[in-house]
DNA sequence: AAACCGGGGCA
DNA sequence: TGCCCAGGTTT
């Protein structure tokens, strides 16, 4: 086990370095500029806000200002910041300083979290930067870091790895120094375990990191599942009689595709091969499987693995065959098949 | 075009 | 509790 009070002793020495220690918000550091600093930073970087944040502060330097004001005012404020439920929800909260903490903010975690638009990181920012309470955060910027020094696989996102990562920050709080160490969590994973081309050769933490010593700081943290769609797979059959016409079959009334010409088609070979031996007149067996084509719906995946057959025809003996056709390929233009089929058969012809 | 991200909301 | 979404911007 790596020993975390390395870790804080480490990142801290490094903050004191190469830290940012004149952000506006810092100086003063009033507990209502750190609330107001951490809310407009949560999905904008410290490069934008800063320019917001003195037009704000300028206009409404302290709580009792800010929940005295028209919500108009608060809204042009934080005009060109975006995600404005954040500046409704400050104003609220305010509010509500005013009402039942005596136009404070609350020093307790609950109360904070109680608060609208403070969840737990944010609580613990507020916490130990306005009065040097040990309070963990875990924003983006600590989840990347902890999933690389510690190589923790799997997405971040996921309850489990997160509860992991709220014990970990927790172990990590140094003795001393809380509002620095949140600081230099948010600086280290801003500026240097950044997320893209961390720089692993200047890190203060390169010889405990198990993702450097794994070769693996780019693949840290997973990254969060594609919508993963659900996948179906289809066996579409594309005979050919030899003298340039294909077999449709119509697809059933209701469903994907309803009522359209499309390709013969089969939830697997097998069942394939049944039906072919019923209904067609040819070897089977002769069949040439062509590229798998994936169509996307917006619902599931459709995997199609087409095979191509030369035919001799439709068995006689099979009399339903009012949902089979065999059209000239030069003619499909005239019906609506459905776009991965016709992009099929025109690449097959 | 898609990834990003703390909090809110809902089952 | 756990899962998913809304909201603008960045890559």
């Amino acid at each position: 086990m790596i020993p975390n009070q390395d870790i804080s002793t480490r990142l801290l020495a490094w903050f004191d370095q190469y830290g940012r220690h004149d952000l506006p918000w810092q100086h003063p550091r009033t507990p209502y500029r750190v609330w107001l600093s951490e809310i407009m930073l949560q999905q904008t970087q410290v490069s934008v806000v800063t320019a917001y944040f003195q037009r704000f502060v300028d206009a409404l330097p302290n709580l009792p200002a800010l929940a005295n004001a028209r919500q108009d005012k608060v809204l042009a404020l934080w005009s060109g910041l975006g995600y404005y439920a954040r500046a409704r929800n400050l104003h609220a909260a305010a509010k509500l300083c005013v009402e039942h903490h005596n136009g404070d903010l609350p020093h307790e975690l609950a109360a904070l979290i109680a608060l609208p638009g403070i969840g737990r990181s944010t609580a613990g920012a507020i916490l130990s930067q306005a009065w040097n309470t040990p309070a963990p955060i875990l924003d983006g910027n600590v989840k990347r870091v902890l999933c690389r020094v510690f190589g923790i696989e799997g997405w971040p996102g996921t309850p489990a790895i997160e509860k992991q990562l709220w014990t970990l920050a927790e172990s990590l709080l140094p003795d001393a120094r809380q509002a620095d160490w949140t600081q230099a969590q948010m600086d280290f994973g801003a500026t240097l375990c950044t997320r893209h081309n961390p720089a692993c050769p200047q890190c203060p933490l390169q010889m405990l990191c198990v993702a450097w010593r794994d070769g693996r700081s780019n693949a840290l943290p997973t990254p969060k599942p594609g919508k993963t769609l659900p996948q179906r797979d289809a066996h579409m059959l594309i005979l050919d009689d030899g003298q340039g016409r294909v077999l449709l079959q119509r697809r059933p009334p209701a469903g994907i595709w309803a009522a359209l010409w499309s390709l013969p088609e089969h939830a697997n070979n097998e069942t394939a091969q049944v039906w072919f031996q019923r209904h067609i007149d040819g070897d089977f067996g002769a069949a040439r499987a062509l590229p798998v084509l994936i169509h996307g719906f917006s619902h599931y995946r459709l995997r199609i693995q087409p095979q191509l057959i030369t035919v001799n025809g439709l068995r006689c003996a099979v009399g339903d065959n009012a949902d089979l056709r065999w059209i000239h390929r030069a003619d499909l233009h005239t019906l609506g098949l459905p776009a991965p089929v016709r992009k099929l058969l025109e690449q097959t012809q």
